[in-house]
DNA sequence: AATATCACG
DNA sequence: ACGTACGTGATATTT
């Protein structure tokens, strides 16, 4: 028989730190419980014990303390972000059925010790689980430890047995204490013998085995003269750390290996599983909802009666179309080839209709019938309608009468939830699991084949979405974001829906004879790097580059990365001067860069109608912007002569131009306003050059005398203060010293007294609401102002002060894309959004109207709120993109 | 799947 | 003393 005894409080330690933070929804950290269960699981596996348990340090001083006070007295106490999942490990471990020990006056070592010994007594084999070394003590020919360390996010194990110790060690698992004896332990914070360390430790223990037989023979024994003075002064340091670094093997405990067999976990698991989120560990443990928790359906709706039906004939339709028609909303879900369609509708507080509607089955005019449930007289409840109405505008269909969207609505209300899959978002709101086909394809709604299974999971899934519905809308209610809901992002959907379809046109021969200049540059460049390393690599592999340039040709080496030297930019910058290849490299990469991202990823993604179709992404940042994938047109180069070339490629379809209008220095106008900041204000109320005020401001010279450097200083101070500046960085991206950059933040904030304020005060309140927000009250959680690490605070307090600013500029310019693609269409005007680049619009429109169009553009976009300055914006307008920046 | 790099605001 | 700016997405390489 096997008993398998675990270290709680070791692994959980390893746990906490070894694997990167995660929480729940709400913010409670479970990081270290997860990974304890995953460490648990794998080793359990593995070794198949009989038995287990696990054991806990008290916080009560121990023997060791009493006798020695300086014992641990370094170690400073659990951070809180792992104080607080103790108590919910154990929690967990009891609901597992795991026994756990714990006694007052001893540590998790010696209950181990103890727990050992007896398995031994009793002729079973006992497996320790630890990441502490002094356990190799209790090795025995039925004692094993499994050494747990963590490195690289990996966690590894190692066996030991008494012979695998031997071959380690060179002397008995028992004569760890010896060794400790007199090299002491700096983490638990005894001396063993001063001046002596591991490698004298180890020579001597491996020669007399014991520090008894040391002392016997002492001063006639095998070491340097001045090992054996420091031994003969540090006899009793030696005497007490041997004490100290002996686990006790007899703790008065009340153990029986019989007791820990394993057994299964309790009913009290599942909920706690949900509570903590840890869907992946309920699938891996397999565990099913008690019996006695009611089902998803019967705890929302105790005496609710759905009517499922499948309609098939042309009659029924009309009459299901009046009665939504009537009804308040009904809650609809879609396939993204509209081949089935589900609509849920209440008829009463206690009944409703569940139609099923297939393209396969219907007997009727299918089109029609989807231009009835499409139209405005429907009010339609559903999730991820953007991707939904891009689809109907694929078919030809109306895209009205959307009234909410679950998940934008749960994005709202939590933006850093990461991702707002029905079903997920389901277990998180109401603690069950959602009931779905054991078979189902998780990415249900790209599922064909198998139409009962498809049916099942649309039906689980739709009565979700209605009872998301319920849940978000209040949410949203009580954390005032009904308007920015209301008025900004369900309106968006349409807006983002019609730009994806309409999409917008590159011209394919250019970028394809850009892309074969680009290859003929690389390959060049190629020959002459290879040259210059004498031999030939892969240049993209920053692994190879870095072996080439700081070993082979021993050039200097900067920064370093997890895995070896830096060769980012900023590193070949420092080194362009010093041997050709290195510009070379910087050259290559920008051409590879080029060709691989630009010319082939977007000539990949060219539909057939010859324009490109991206999508835009509502639910994915944590500041409320936009993004864009498939491809990412946010990104397309402008920042250097030659990848401003792209953009001549962008082009409006014959007899059109392109209009590009950009709010200028929104984010800087927004800090002026939120922070108060008067001199901030003034300069840009008196249309002034806001780097060159704030040169002339923190240079203290008049504004005639700033020159080109001052301003481009100035402007890298202004955008460190919008990310949350540091002295470091700002030293790092503008190439001075850091005491002087120091100065120069220093200087700026003395001039700026309205901006120091706004960074103290925004972070104190965000430390006491737990939140921070924009002017429209969209707002992102800020669990790590809470954390003790030093790191994760500062990050958060860095957020805190960045989010409301450019999470404010997007509110604004979403707000703007409304009202511009509103008027737009209230005007008649044959104009449409084609692009968004967070303070940017694009629109193509027919030449004849590209300047009635570019005032509307500005005007919306400067109009969308009165702030304390104005807000500006400029359009211009061309035959591509480059031209249309103006 | 993780890492490094680099394109944008 | 900590380590070092906010927000994204795509690509190539390596594990």
């Amino acid at each position: 028989m096997k008993l398998m005894v675990i270290d709680g409080n070791s692994i959980l330690n390893r746990a906490y730190y070894g694997i990167r933070p995660l929480t729940t929804r709400e913010g409670f950290y479970t990081h270290a419980i997860y990974g304890f269960l995953s460490t648990m699981k794998r080793l359990t596996d593995e070794e198949q014990p009989d038995a287990l348990c696990v054991t806990f340090d008290r916080r009560e001083p121990t023997f060791r303390h009493l006798e020695f006070p300086n014992y641990k007295a370094q170690r400073k106490g659990m951070p809180e972000e792992l104080a607080m999942q103790l108590p919910v490990m154990k929690d967990v471990l009891d609901a597992m059925n795991i026994p756990r020990y714990e006694l007052a006056g001893y540590e998790a070592d010696d209950l181990i010790g103890t727990i050992s010994r007896k398995c031994e007594a009793a002729n079973w084999n006992c497996v320790i689980v630890t990441g502490d070394k002094d356990s190799l003590q209790l090795v025995t020919d039925r004692t094993t430890v499994k050494l747990v360390s963590t490195r690289m996010g990996q966690t590894t194990t190692k066996d030991m047995t008494p012979e695998a110790f031997r071959a380690e060690y060179g002397f008995d698992p028992i004569r760890i204490i010896d060794l400790k004896a007199l090299m002491g332990d700096a983490s638990d914070n005894y001396p063993g013998v001063p001046g002596v360390g591991e490698k004298t430790a180890m020579e001597l223990i491996q020669k007399y085995a014991t520090i008894d037989a040391i002392y016997d023979k002492l001063p006639d024994i095998d070491a340097k003269p001045a090992a054996i003075r420091k031994l003969t002064e540090g006899e009793e340091s030696a005497r007490q750390s041997y004490r100290l670094a002996t686990i006790l093997t007899d703790a008065p405990l009340d153990f029986d290996p019989r007791e820990n067999l394993r057994k299964a976990p309790s009913d009290a698991l599942y909920p706690l599983f949900l509570k903590l989120e840890f869907h992946k560990l309920i699938e891996t443990y397999q565990l099913t909802p008690p019996t006695n928790l009611p089902t998803a359906e019967e705890a929302e709706q105790p005496e609710f009666t759905v009517t499922a039906e499948t309609v098939t004939g042309e009659a029924r339709a009309n009459e299901l179309l009046a009665l939504w028609r009537k009804a308040e909303h009904v809650t609809l879900l879609a396939l993204p080839d509209l081949s089935a369609i589900f609509v849920d509708c209440a008829l009463s507080e206690s009944e409703a209709i569940a139609a099923e509607l297939f393209f396969s089955k219907y007997e009727g005019d299918w089109n029609a019938l989807l231009r009835a449930l499409f139209s405005p007289d429907i009010k339609k409840v559903s999730h991820n309608v953007k991707d939904l109405m891009r689809t109907l505008l694929e078919n030809d269909l109306p895209i009205e009468g959307f009234v909410f969207d679950t998940a934008l609505a749960a994005y709202l209300v939590d933006a850093t939830a990461g991702s707002y899959d029905i079903d997920k978002l389901f277990v998180s709101y109401f603690h069950h699991e959602l009931p779905k086909p054991i078979h189902l394809d998780p990415d249900a709604f790209s599922m064909l084949g198998d139409a009962a299974t498809a049916e099942a999971a649309f039906h689980s899934y739709t009565a979700a979405v209605g009872a998301l519905h319920e849940a978000l809308w209040p949410a949203l209610e009580k954390q005032q974001l009904h308007e920015l809901y209301f008025q900004v992002e369900l309106p968006l959907c349409a807006v983002l829906a019609r730009m994806e379809h309409t999409g917008v046109l590159v011209d394919r021969r250019a970028l394809a004879d850009f892309g074969a200049e680009m290859e003929q540059r690389t390959r060049e460049l190629e020959r002459r790097i290879y040259d210059a390393a004498g031999e030939e690599f892969n240049i993209n592999s920053p692994k190879q580059l870095g072996t080439i340039l700081f070993e082979k040709l021993a050039l200097p080496h900067g920064k370093k990365t997890k895995t070896g030297w830096s060769t980012n930019a900023d590193v070949l910058e420092k080194l362009r001067w010093e041997t050709p290849i290195v510009a070379d490299v910087l050259e290559y990469r920008q051409y590879a860069k080029f060709k691989s991202t630009y010319c082939d990823g977007l000539l990949k993604v060219i539909a057939p109608d010859g324009r490109i179709h991206t999508s835009f992404q509502m639910t994915v940042t944590a500041t409320g912007r936009l993004s864009s994938t498939e491809p990412n047109l946010q990104n397309i180069p402008t920042r250097t002569e030659l990848g401003s070339e792209f953009r001549r490629m962008f082009v409006p379809a014959e007899g059109c131009v392109l209009v590009d209008a950009d709010y200028s220095q929104i984010e800087l106008r927004l800090l002026a306003h939120i922070a108060d900041d008067k001199t901030m204000q003034e300069a840009f109320r008196g249309g002034e050059d806001i780097h060159t005020v704030t040169a002339s401001q923190a240079f203290g010279v008049p504004v005639e005398q700033v020159t080109k450097q001052m301003r481009s200083h100035a402007k890298a101070v202004n955008f460190g203060i919008v990310y949350g500046i540091s002295a470091f960085s700002l030293a790092q991206d503008i190439g001075v010293t850091v005491a002087e950059a120091k100065a120069y933040i220093e200087n700026y904030l003395a001039r700026f007294s309205g901006v120091r304020n706004y960074m103290t005060s925004v972070v104190e309140q965000a430390k006491a609401a737990g939140f921070v927000e924009t002017l429209m009250h969209r707002r992102r959680a800020l669990p790590e102002l809470a954390a003790s690490n030093f790191q994760t605070r500062s990050f958060g307090e860095r957020v805190a002060l960045n989010m409301p600013i450019q999470g404010t500029a997007a509110d604004i310019i979403k707000l703007a894309m409304v009202r511009v693609d509103e008027r737009l269409r209230a005007e008649g005007l044959r104009g449409k959004l084609i692009l968004q680049v967070h303070d940017e619009l694009i629109v193509e429109c027919p030449e004849a109207e590209a300047e009635r169009t570019a005032k509307l553009v500005e005007d919306e976009m400067e109009q969308v709120m009165t702030l304390s300055v104005p807000l500006t914006a400029e359009a211009h307008w061309g035959k591509n993109w480059l031209e249309a920046k103006g």
